[in-house]
RNA sequence: GUCCCCAUCGUCUAGCGGUCAGGACAUCGCCCUUUCAAGGCGACGACACGAGUUCGAGUCUCGUUGGGGGCACCA
């Protein structure tokens, strides 16, 4: 095992779309790996797909990793001592890497066009041999023939040569364990392409171990390429970094999440009105466990706690559920304070009740209440849009109709919103707190006789404008003395009897 | 077809030979309550199946079944 060298692991996205949960999971798993072990966290870009790859998809991702708050030592904009940190800038490398394998008598060219391999496995299969691969067909061509054959133009491709007597493969695992690959299986697969590009085998194992990798941390899916991938260290004389893959997640049908499951990418969920560090908590939290126990584990927790063995081998559904109920947690850990700055603020600016940028309406001490209210009832944050609307309409709230007519339509409805008006009056400015307004309330529906549930509706939805609505003492509070005691008697005048 | 991986409540998981199989989310109920939340208490609910090994198996072995992934001049 490699684990006595300084820890170097890597996140190495292809640009050929969005960061995906998935992707966002396998970065997070690198990145706390490295924090805990005191190591270096590198970002790669793995855009050796010309053809799929952008440098939109590119700034996309970078976005994203910064939002999720995953700080690269090393790769693209911080630079470092293992650059480049894009495939695309490392060509040369990859020729000569190839080239020194050539020399070594470890690769050669392979003139077989795309036809007649297709033809050979087609054959294999027909015959049902187990071997499938590649039948080595160039494998012993003399050396000078291929060389006039390329002088000659003819298109080849460069394979590795797979020594005969290599037996099996294990992939030592940190998830898996140990994992036997029958020596059977390898073949001589393709390095490097007939167009002169490599291919993703080859590429990244160079790039790995070109940058002292020394742990890779990625999805299930290239485990069983990663024999492969081993013969390309061996023959590249580099040492076997020591791997972990980790499951995939699914969508809740069981199937690999995909698109039409709902919102995939990471800045979906951005937009969404996420919290990064809830977001990161409960991805973290998907095929890994602090102790079983504990389900609130914060970005610095992670950075000391996170260990491979307590990643799960199992796959993952992901629950959108949980997801919400962890957001929910983080919001209701936050001060008033902070829940305003990061949360509440931000939110009425975009929404357009307070002004995009410079002075807000009110004074910190009015976004703390609001803040205290709204809080519990705050799953993502564009929802205290909604409930903090019914203070941003003057005199006159909109009234919701069904509201209206379950409240304020029924009878006597009227005999309570006077009775709030006069009660309400005798509180002066100085005087209307949330305390002194329900105060000044609490007795009225007993001198009435009405249930507290039918006096309250009403002046809930006379001055809120809905039956659901924030607590009413804070609410008033907030809509200020003038404002409350217009929107009643306003309501005054359309209540029934 | 072949190779590989996986298998504990609906979901995420704890468990690493002896546990009343624990926690969280979801669901349901009760409490609190002027609405909606939040909070408190509680209920429901799992070792896929079959053989072994063992005094004893969710834990170890093999098989079955069921999922997933690879086998590209994609990454």
């Amino acid at each position: 095992m490699a684990d006595d060298r300084h820890v170097r692991v890597r996140f190495a996205p292809s640009p050929t779309g969005k960061l995906h949960v998935g992707g966002a999971r396998t970065a997070i798993y690198n990145w706390a790996f490295a924090r805990a072990n005191h190591g270096t966290f590198i970002l790669r870009i793995d855009d050796t797909d010309p053809t799929r790859s952008t440098e939109e998809n590119t700034q996309i991702i970078l976005r994203a990793m910064r939002w999720l708050g995953l700080d690269w030592d090393e790769g693209p904009e911080v630079g470092g001592d293992y650059g480049p940190y894009r495939q695309t800038d490392r060509m040369q490398l990859y020729r000569d890497a190839a080239q020194r394998l050539w020399d070594e008598g470890k690769a050669y060219p392979c003139f077989c066009t795309p036809e007649k391999l297709a033809a050979d496995k087609a054959a294999a299969e027909a015959r049902h041999d187990p071997f499938q691969g590649y039948q080595r067909t160039c494998r012993d061509i003399d050396p000078a023939e291929a060389r006039r054959r390329i002088d000659a133009g003819e298109p080849y491709t460069l394979r590795i040569k797979v020594p005969l007597d290599r037996g099996d493969v294990v992939v030592h695992d940190a998830v898996h364990g140990d994992v036997t690959f029958n020596a059977r299986e390898l073949d001589d697969f393709i390095i490097f392409r007939s167009d002169g590009t490599p291919t993703y085998n080859f590429a990244t194992v160079v790039d790995d171990a070109m940058m002292g990798i020394t742990h890779v941390i990625r999805g299930d899916d290239h485990l069983s390429n990663t024999p492969r991938q081993i013969m390309v260290y061996e023959a590249l004389g580099a040492p076997v970094p020591t791997f972990a893959h980790i499951s995939m997640i699914l969508g809740p049908d069981g199937k690999k999440l995909s698109k039409r499951h709902g919102a995939t990418s990471v800045e979906e969920y951005r937009d969404a009105g996420y919290l990064s560090d809830a977001f990161v908590n409960y991805l973290a939290l998907l095929g890994w466990s602090l102790d079983g126990e504990t389900t609130i584990v914060p970005r610095d927790v992670l950075a000391r706690e996170f260990s491979l063995d307590h990643v799960s081998k199992n796959p993952s559904t992901f629950d959108p559920k949980k997801l919400d109920a962890i957001n929910q947690a983080y919001y209701l850990a936050m001060s008033d304070r902070e829940f305003s700055e990061r949360v509440l603020v931000p939110e009425l600016r975009s929404a357009g009740l307070e002004a995009a940028e410079g002075a807000l309406a009110h004074d910190d001490a009015w976004y703390d209440l609001l803040s205290s209210i709204l809080k519990p009832r705050t799953v993502v944050a564009p929802d205290v849009v909604g409930k903090a609307r019914f203070l941003y309409e003057g005199d006159e709230v909109e009234l919701d109709e069904k509201s209206v007519e379950k409240n304020l339509a029924k009878a006597g409805a009227r005999g309570f919103v006077t009775a709030a008006v006069e009660a309400l009056e005798a509180l002066d400015d100085g005087a209307w707190h949330a305390e002194a307004i329900n105060a000044a309330l609490e007795a009225l529906p007993e001198r009435l006789g009405a249930s507290k549930r039918k006096f309250f509706g009403a002046v809930r939805v006379a001055a809120c404008g809905n039956q659901v609505s924030p607590p009413l003492g804070e609410s008033l509070e907030l809509l200020g003395r003038s404002c409350t005691l217009a929107r009643l008697r306003c309501a005054e005048g359309i209540a029934a009897e």
